[in-house]
DNA sequence: AATACATATGAGCGATTGTTCATATACTCA
DNA sequence: TGAGTATATGAACAATCGCTCATATGTATT
């Protein structure tokens, strides 16, 4: 049976040109370490690009990103080639994903992207077409 | 049959208190121009989100930004809970997606976060927890 | 050359997803 | 109050996904 920790031992060997148990431990630590900087719960981070990573939703993102103002619900829908369904599914993932606000006026319903919504763009524009 | 812009032109009487064809018209050539505002091709920022949208994949990602260094295939190991050939697939994945880089040594092959993941991540760090 | 090893790749399976259709809710105006 | 409108929600279905297992590729060591 495969340790969890034998080709670790083995790329020690490698890099250090020796390995004992200590030298294990060591990096096993290390590697710990990088593990605790990592939030406990990312399950609001994953969502939130999950939302964002498919057309329909990111679209809609994009819009009010570069609106700078809230849109009503009916304004998206000349642009986006879905149902009125599939793009009330989509406010509300966003919605329930931190990625945009809704305020209502009546009947109409006002949609804005959020702080977290801008700055996932951004950084997303910042880095287009990095070769790495 | 519904028009295209039955409902907006509705909006358009709510707000400005009148609507004829040339404010609809206008407002559809502001919507339109927040359109063309949107890169042409969105699939690589597209892809960028969703590969970074789950769990395994994700987390890889953050303990290469973390580590500051490259990391070599076996180290992720003892740190996820996944097989071998997960590990390799997702960062497969990441690579292709422009997220991680790859650098042979002999046998080994080391990994490292690339300035775009590195933008997404602190995207998300910067705004977590925004009500809005 | 043969064996051992590190990583990669392809098929396949259960689980999840994005959409549409049907329907519900909530507001407006006669 | 009743008809019309704007948006939301739930079910259902095809499509996609992430994982594991089996196997392939390329490197090191003997």
């Amino acid at each position: 049976m495969a340790s969890q920790t034998e080709r670790l031992e083995r790329l020690l060997g490698t890099q250090l040109g020796r390995c004992c148990q200590s030298d294990v431990d060591d990096r096993l630590a290390t590697l710990n370490g990088y593990q605790e900087s990592i939030p406990a719960d990312l399950s609001s981070d994953l969502n939130a690009l999950k939302v964002l990573s498919t057309e329909t939703r990111h679209r809609i993102v994009r819009l009010l990103a570069a609106a700078e103002r809230d849109l009503c619900v009916c304004e998206f829908k000349p642009l986006l080639d879905v149902s009125d369904s599939a793009i009330s599914h989509a406010l509300s993932d966003l919605r329930e994903a931190g990625l945009v606000t809704r305020r209502k006026d009546g009947q109409w319903r006002y949609y804005g992207a959020t702080p977290r919504a801008e700055a996932i763009l951004d950084a997303l524009d910042r880095t287009r077409g990095d070769g790495e």
